[in-house]
DNA sequence: GCATGATCATGC
DNA sequence: GCATGATCATGC
């Protein structure tokens, strides 16, 4: 066994878990009815590989060594890498008490200094017992990534004490967000500066420091990155925030041609890798890498276009969806609301005179009002293909689709993005009135007017870059 | 002029 | 071959 005041002992004793089931570790024989049916991994490592009972105290599972016991799902790719399969979820936000709190002595650092985790392969339909552990480790915070956590902590509690604990959003943080905890919507709590109601929430590592994690963990060979905090965080808070801010402000108002020529670097307008090129030479990031900042946090980065009365030219697309699988999901799981609850680094760009200038950047994360517009867009198409009505007319052999327009919400709307018409994917029921049986692939927008109003118009001075202030 | 439908260009 | 970012085309 193991001794459960010693951190040693114990990583120890779980590294024996490397490349196993749980059931060639445990005895099973000793297990209560419950568990042998079904169980829930994590439960089943406590109770009949570590011996201890199931708590949800604030203090870590291994009180005596201040170690926090997490499980978690992994997702094995073609290429035999591992991605992590979600976010990681942490302790439970105390709303009342936390805003008493400082960051150093707080419930999260007392539980989450150090993690124990045990990686899993995720396998739906496979018992717990016989789930293949994938990787074994122990986890603190480099000091950087604390000095991140550190903000996210505190922007989060800064949220709290201003009353708006009903209005947090993981997109609001970096590396460390508040996630929605509950069964369902109507898991409510007490918030200490408003009168309003909140949902449960957790503390919770993005997908992309996650996956961060795990790489550690791996030993996998480190990623070429970029980064943009160079400096010890004891020397230097800045936020990413405003170290990228900092950084563009230089840049603003001046055109694309002459920023790539100052660089001394031809960048392709027109190729996909533009947004991830421009940004990167802006930032002073070696063109090919990756910003490892921003893969922590899975910042999306978007160029916006816009004409000289600043409505963007274009909407802003995303993943085209499956019809098979839209009719299938729930909202929570879809992959649409995923990405709107990412936090997006804005670069608009601004055509006068023909000629593409650098305007400003901004960094925006959707708020729940919004996401619930989005949501009731993609309720609408889903029962659209589930009812098969997509196609209402054919003139001049271009079809109208009864899919959600512009008119339908303020916020986004569903268009083709294919090759072309022939590019579709399989319908799960037939189209009424033409008999098609898979459709031109479709995908969500955000509408071009909502840029403009949420992000462009909205963004506060403190936090862009505006070339014409 | 703009919304909606349609397709192009690029890179992995 | 296909996803993704970007843009064009048609018709009201």
């Amino acid at each position: 066994m193991y001794n459960p005041s010693d951190k040693n002992s114990i990583l120890a004793f779980a590294q024996q878990l490397q490349s196993q089931r749980l059931r060639n570790c445990i005895d099973v024989s000793a297990m209560a009815k419950v568990y042998r049916g079904k169980g829930n991994f994590g439960q089943l490592l406590e109770k009949y590989y570590f011996g201890y009972d199931l708590n949800s105290a604030s203090e870590p599972d291994f009180a005596q060594a201040g170690l926090e016991l997490k499980t978690a799902p992994l997702k094995v790719l073609k290429t035999k890498a591992y991605r992590s399969k979600e976010r990681l979820v942490l302790n439970l936000i105390n709303y009342v008490e936390i805003v008493d709190e400082v960051f150093e002595t707080s419930s999260f650092i007392q539980k989450n200094a150090h993690i124990l985790l045990v990686f899993y392969e995720h396998q739906p339909e496979v018992n717990a017992l016989d789930l293949q552990i994938k990787l074994v480790g122990d986890w603190r915070f480099p000091p950087a990534d604390l000095e991140v956590i550190r903000q996210d902590w505190s922007s989060i509690v800064q949220k709290i004490k201003a009353g708006k604990a009903h209005e947090l959003s993981e997109g609001d943080t970096f590396y460390l967000a508040a996630c929605t905890k509950g069964a369902n919507a109507n898991s409510l709590r007490r918030q200490p500066h408003s009168a309003q109601p909140a949902m449960q929430r957790a503390f919770s590592l993005k997908q992309g420091y996650v996956n961060h994690i795990i790489a550690n963990l791996a030993g996998d060979a480190k990623p070429n990155y970029g980064k943009l905090l160079v400096a010890a965080p004891e020397i230097q808070s800045e936020s990413i925030e405003a170290v990228v801010l900092r950084k563009l402000r230089p840049y603003c108002g001046k055109s694309i041609a002459q920023l790539t020529a100052e660089a001394g670097v031809a960048l392709n307008d027109k190729a996909k890798n533009f947004t991830a090129n421009l940004t990167n030479l802006l930032l002073g990031v070696e063109l090919d890498k990756q910003i490892e900042e921003f893969e922590k946090a899975e910042i999306t980065v978007k160029t916006v276009r816009l004409s000289e009365s600043n409505l963007p030219k274009e909407s802003m697309s995303f993943p085209h969806f499956k019809y098979e699988e839209i009719a299938q999901i729930q909202w929570e799981d879809s992959e649409f609301k995923q990405r709107l609850e990412r936090k997006f680094l804005v670069v608009f760009l601004k055509y006068i005179a023909g000629e593409l200038y650098f305007d400003k950047a901004v960094f925006w994360n959707m708020e729940p009002q919004h996401l619930l517009e989005a949501q009731r867009v993609w309720l609408a198409t889903q029962a659209l293909v589930r009812a098969g009505t997509i196609v209402t007319a054919i003139k001049n052999g271009r079809r109208f689709t009864a899919f959600p327009t512009k008119q339908f919400s303020a916020v986004a709307h569903v268009r083709p993005h294919a090759r072309n018409a022939a590019d579709v994917f399989p319908l799960p029921v037939p189209d009424v009135l033409t008999g098609l049986q898979a459709y031109t692939k479709h995908c969500f927008w955000l509408n071009n007017h909502f840029i403009r109003d949420a992000i462009y118009l909205k963004s506060q001075r403190a936090t862009v870059i505006d070339l014409f202030s």
